[in-house]
RNA sequence: GGUCGGAUGGCCGAGAGGCGAGGCAAGGGACUGCAAAUCCCUCUACACGGGUUCAAAUCCCGUUCCGGCCUCCA
């Protein structure tokens, strides 16, 4: 039995996992800023991470995952005036946007999903306890900084030293002790939403949120904090900065996703709309959108392009035709099993991939069951497919993506396909294939496929949308 | 300037000293009235130049190219 081993930015090296407390742990995911529609690179942190917590579950850890709304930032308030919103209203629609895309994908929940304006009252309580221990400083004009200088390990996520970075542009050094000092808090601008603070009224500067509700919500110590990999520097180091100023262990363990690329580049808001997930979604199902994001590894470069996406499509739909013939055959939805060898894929870092190469070999294993008429390997390969779909969040018989058309309608909708194919059933057996083909041909119109097996003729619905 | 990563077959994507991941596409075959689905076979690669080693896609040195971050970023 092979024991779970992850990747830690910090030390650039995988190591065993090993809990703070035996049995639990704490994730703290930074989530979306709401501040606009997912893309996809989005949602790939939000499929990457949920595999790592459905894996943890599954190795019979308990939990707890928090992934933040950051509902209060720059970008909010100057879309709110493009917009011609007020800032919450604008927060509020992307915030549900973003649910949307997750539920979609079928990411689960967080454990817990704080928003940054919920917490202004532990940010200030954080700030306090910073300037009482004389990392932080307020200068008098509402803003509150953390002097990085005093701190002795400032930028060992990133590797990098406080004299090597350019120094901020707009750095005002009017107040600020450093110009690499950075703000836990912003003075309030005439017209900005502000909260009142012993400094001056304000709002949270980026990074103080998540150190106050990890700290909220986890406590002082846990286990693993995650993220895109573009947030290492400044976020994270500046989470690190505060949450250690302030007397935390903080995080054990830092994990970050790859980004999916575009031509090689990072995405952007050059690219448009195109590779939101909304309009991914009029393309491919979610569950094959979920299956394209989580199969490449997570520590690696995702290239997007649109033929992969379909490709990828059609290569879920083998497996997902082979457990619908498999359940048909079986005569119920085969029982999720964990094989040993996609247990060890996963308790390497999580090497999907490797995992994925496994789920082929069983597809094909299947399917030659299938043809011999050997149900116990049929139902051996289902399992062990099915389960591993389960923890890619990719099980085709998850609620989350079976469409609830109700039992009643899809009865009557066999029925009548029954009706159709026992008249193409008959053509066939007098030789008549232009009517038999006639009906194939007029039920494929409407989007139902019909194969001839060895058992007799099935029919399905196509996954195949025109695009 | 600092720092971090990448280059693998037609395409996508693993691997990290020796047994050619896997998928998609393509070609051939089996099955089929024809399809579809499925199975079998074929195509077999590690940017370039040195080095270490019995053995290098993998380690070391160098080169080229691509990309991230350096205070908005998943």
């Amino acid at each position: 039995m092979s024991s779970l081993s992850l990747y830690d930015t910090l030390t650039r090296t995988t190591s065993p996992f090993v809990p703070i407390k035996a049995g639990e742990v704490g994730i703290y995911l930074c989530g979306a800023t709401v501040q606009a529609p997912p893309h996809i690179g989005h949602v790939r942190s939000g499929v990457n991470f949920d595999i790592l917590r459905r894996w943890l579950t599954k190795s019979g850890y308990n939990v707890t995952f928090i992934r933040n709304v950051t509902d209060i930032d720059d970008k909010i308030l100057h879309k709110a005036v493009h917009e011609k919103a007020p800032w919450w209203a604008v927060a509020m629609k992307y915030e549900r946007a973003f649910s949307d895309a997750y539920a979609a994908l079928n990411v689960a929940p967080p454990t817990y999903e704080p928003r940054a304006t919920g917490h202004i009252t532990q940010m200030i309580e954080l700030m306090a306890q910073l300037i009482e221990r004389g990392a932080a400083y307020a200068p008098g004009n509402g803003d509150v900084y953390l002097e990085v200088r005093k701190l002795d390990s400032y930028l060992t996520l990133s590797r990098q030293k406080v004299d090597d970075l350019l120094p901020a542009a707009d750095a005002d050094e009017t107040y600020k002790k450093d110009p690499r000092d950075f703000a836990l808090w912003k003075a309030a601008k005439p017209g900005d939403p502000s909260w009142p603070t012993p400094w001056g009224a304000g709002r949270p500067g980026w990074h103080l949120e998540c150190s106050a509700m990890a700290h909220a919500y986890l406590g002082e110590a846990f286990d693993i904090h995650g993220g895109g990999l573009d947030l290492i520097f400044p976020h994270h180091e500046n989470e690190i900065a505060q949450s250690e100023a302030a007397g935390y262990a903080f995080s054990k363990r830092w994990m970050h996703n790859a980004w999916v690329t575009a031509s090689g580049e990072k995405m952007s808001k050059s690219l448009g709309n195109s590779l939101q997930v909304a309009e991914l979604l009029k393309t491919v199902r979610g569950i094959e959108l979920r299956w394209y994001l989580g199969s490449a590894h997570y520590r690696s470069m995702l290239e997007f392009s649109h033929d992969a996406l379909a490709e990828s499509a059609t290569a879920f739909r083998r497996i997902e035709g082979f457990l619908n013939r498999a359940t048909e055959i079986l005569g119920s939805a085969p029982i999720p099993v964990i094989s040993q060898g996609f247990t060890d894929a996963m308790n390497d870092d999580l090497a999907v991939p490797t995992a994925l190469a496994g789920i082929s070999e069983a597809v094909r294993l299947g399917n030659s069951a299938i043809t011999s008429g050997d149900k116990a390997v049929i139902a051996a390969s289902a399992s062990e497919i099915r389960g591993a779909l389960e923890i890619l969040g990719c099980d085709p018989f998850d609620s989350a993506f079976v469409i609830s058309g109700g039992a009643d309608l899809t009865e009557a909708l066999d029925g009548v396909i029954q009706l159709a194919l026992a008249q193409r059933t008959a053509a066939r057996d007098r030789k008549d294939f232009a009517a038999s083909d006639q009906i194939r041909d007029g039920l494929a119109a409407l989007g139902i496929i019909i194969e001839d097996t060895a058992q007799g003729p099935r029919w399905s619905i196509s996954q195949i949308s025109e695009k």
